[in-house]
DNA sequence: ACCTATTTGTCCGTATGTATG
DNA sequence: CCATACATACGGACAAATAGG
């Protein structure tokens, strides 16, 4: 896949790595499944800090796109970024709901409403 | 407020020190408006990494209890922890949706429905 | 069952940048 | 102009989970 950075942008390094992952989900260019390659590879390849891609990932896996494991790596879990995060999303609102006394009913109104 | 964190817990230190102010939050001890003590001085008073208070800072922005801003500090947002996640997720959530073309009716059937 | 290598997770330290007051 | 405070990035160390021999 296509990692592309630029020191020099105004975005920081490990959004435009997850922006690169991101485009690469979206494109097909690796499909859900996949492993992405270790932090430390990327990290190497491309001369940047291990932390930074870490970070990239775990701002990818906030976003429901792939799962992160210890000793496995990452893995796509979705095909589509923009739907994983809105299902991630969902799935969190709902249970988040739940905790102050929501359900899924009362929710759908106050989302329909507009806050 | 009161800062409580354990080294040998089995929670992060940010997780416990982000915790810390839920409660305070929750209970009265901190109100809206209120500024938090800066990381450095938390991190120097509880002898934790810089970094580390950061971290916990940034969990709470993201669940939309506390505002970050460069030179000026945390500032708490919300009364109840809880209901500033659940309204954070929603206002997320309604952007991620419709970027995707989905509006708040769709979403409304979406969460009723149970995904 | 054991050991080793891999890979992410956390924490520490340092440095520099950027916005605020 | 200067001090404050968060943001990013680098580096190193160790822990914990996984996979494979």
């Amino acid at each position: 896949m296509l990692w592309q950075v630029d020191p020099t942008a105004p975005q920081p390094l490990y959004e435009q790595l997850a922006s690169s992952v991101r485009r690469a989900v979206a494109d097909g260019t690796v499909t859900i499944g996949e492993r992405l390659p270790s932090a430390k590879d990327v990290a190497a390849s491309l001369d940047v800090n291990l932390h930074t891609v870490l970070r990239a990932y775990q701002v990818l896996r906030d976003e429901g796109l792939i799962e992160l494991r210890r000793g496995r790596g990452a893995i796509v879990t979705a095909a589509h970024p923009g739907h994983a995060r809105v299902a991630s999303l969902v799935e969190q609102l709902v249970g988040e709901a739940s905790s102050i006394g929501l359900g899924r009913a009362e929710l759908a109104k106050l989302i329909q409403k507009g806050t």
